[in-house]
DNA sequence: CTGAAAGCGCTTACAG
DNA sequence: CTGAAAGCGCTTACAG
């Protein structure tokens, strides 16, 4: 059953294709008698434009992606900063009535996919989060003409803009709240360096323990609740004496308090333990987490604000910074 | 700057734009050497096919939709039960080489917004989960052709082919289990009446226990943390003496775990519980949570496949049905 | 305010 | 094996 066409809308309503199509786009010029009939037989007929014709003379799509240079089990895991940053994306593009086309790019050959998919034009706009080392595709996408816009700074020669949320301060009020209530040993869980939530929130640590006289003991995990566990007990092994652990993300946080319980130290008598992020896991933890909460939804929100100006040829801010606040529970 | 097109391919190449046509297309018969020449100025070009302008003639997309009928803070919370699905689809569409098109449509207008969508022939098929009462969208777009299949039974009349978990047996193996092992008031945290999944674990509950002499009793929730919560609660106090509760969720599951300890119960001693999905969370519940586990990325893969054949004109069963298991951990 | 016509960038019978 | 030509379903100057 083929659909109805312009054509035959117009052939019933007994005007031309011009005419159908702008009362389609809502063109003011037409006389209210015919849009009328225009419109029912729009109805009869159950027409809707198809949206590939429409791109190819318009050369627009209305579609914006975003891109999670990932593997969807990360991106599908419990880890909540994702859906977080979609849901935000998709709340402001839905309300621009725009369409988000989500893709999940864990291995190369995703990679290659993705920017074929952009470049034949099948979207009018890129958003990429979440990435790691310096990554060339927002680099070769926005040379190519496509509007880009990235979740936090991209790392290398890459000139783009950017929306990001504030880990360096962040990860000094944690640091500086534990030094305050007469911490010694600081210790910290960082992020993967390969990327600047990990990069920056590790930077917050050092710079606020520098003005202190407490040296740095660092662990390095990936994001993931394991690594968290695994982390702590290789700095229980290192320095059996710390009274402290800051831990780039809560997920982390999780595993790091299950390996300290395990361990038989108490939180936070013993031990005092901040997370990152203020994901609705930190307070379901025991006891439940102290933490940097950043703005993950509003993270998303404020992208794809950004990336609709650009679209629409408005110029942007080279970054915008959202800020980070210190929630303080039970485990400092 | 204007993307390359055949036509320039073409004219680099010194052949026609049929030629170049067949060689991005992969077609036998092109001699080699025009082949090779015409790969040359592809390269050199940087040129990618206007998707929009092979759509119009070939009418594909090799994009397919998976839409989700529900708001996007439940898409998008900490169940686990939607990235599953979501990342079980990407996986076979990703082998397939096609595009995942996630929907997520919370209100009427996003649910008007996603039908246009589809029928503007933005995609070549449609997946539907987590479907509430009888949702008229499966059975339209496949009323104007689209290929659709659906993640659970749809309720009404549509005949819509599907593929689910099976609720009925899942919820009979935790009763039957919860009556082996002595239990004698076995109460049930129902999920939502207008889902399939809330009806039929509720159903094999009732089943299993019409065996015994037990009798039924019941509260519902809405597949949530604190709906669990709130109906465990609920049932303490109609039933104090209760011994065992069948939760259709691991959320609920969790939210009831809490309510029981806030409320003085020693789990499993005073009260066994068994939920229902066995995500990654079952683990981490204090004792560890006995749960019936259903196959989520299984079922996304599923879905996927049987769409992929039913698009290519392949016939395909009007149902599959996966398999549910009992695990048993410290909560029984 | 309305229509005839060109054109967006491809694919695919049809000839040769 | 290759090319000329038609056509997919729209939008948008351009006339009138």
């Amino acid at each position: 059953m083929p659909r109805p066409t312009l054509e035959q809308v117009a052939q019933r309503a007994g005007v031309s294709r011009a005419t159908v199509s702008r009362v389609v786009n809502d063109s003011p010029t037409v006389a209210e008698s015919i849009r009328t009939a225009v419109r029912r037989a729009i109805d009869e007929l159950g027409y809707v434009p198809n949206q590939a014709a429409r791109s190819l003379v318009t050369q627009r799509t209305d579609s914006y992606a975003l891109i999670l240079p990932e593997s969807p089990s990360r991106v599908f895991s419990d880890d909540q900063f994702f859906p977080g940053i979609i849901r935000g994306v998709s709340q402001e593009l839905d309300s621009a009535d725009k369409q988000l086309v989500l893709m999940v790019a864990g291995s190369q050959a995703s990679h290659d996919r993705i920017e074929r998919y952009a470049l034949a034009r099948h979207i009018d706009g890129v958003l990429i989060a979440s990435m790691h080392g310096a990554d060339p595709l927002p680099g070769t996408l926005a040379r190519m003409g496509i509007p880009v816009l990235c979740g936090g700074r991209p790392l290398g020669q890459t000139r783009v803009p950017y929306v990001e949320v504030d880990n360096v301060n962040g990860g000094r009020m944690a640091v500086r709240h534990l030094l305050e209530t007469g911490r010694t040993r600081i210790a910290t869980i960082a992020g993967p360096q390969d990327m600047v939530a990990g990069i920056d929130r590790l930077t917050g640590y050092r710079e606020e323990l520098r003005g202190s006289d407490r040296r740095s003991i660092v662990a390095v995990g990936d994001f993931t609740r394991d690594s968290g566990a695994v982390a702590m007990r290789q700095l229980l092994e290192d320095d059996p004496d710390l009274d402290a652990v800051f831990v780039a993300s809560d997920l982390m946080a999780h595993g790091a308090l299950q390996a300290l319980q395990a361990a038989g130290r108490r939180v936070p008598d013993d031990v005092a333990v901040i997370g990152f992020d203020d994901i609705a896991l930190a307070r379901y933890t025991e006891p439940p987490l102290s933490t940097v909460r950043q703005p993950i939804v509003g993270q998303g929100r404020e992208m794809a604000r950004q990336l609709l100006r650009l679209a629409a040829g408005e110029s942007i801010a080279d970054s915008v910074i959202l800020p980070t606040e210190l929630v303080i529970r039970g485990t400092t």
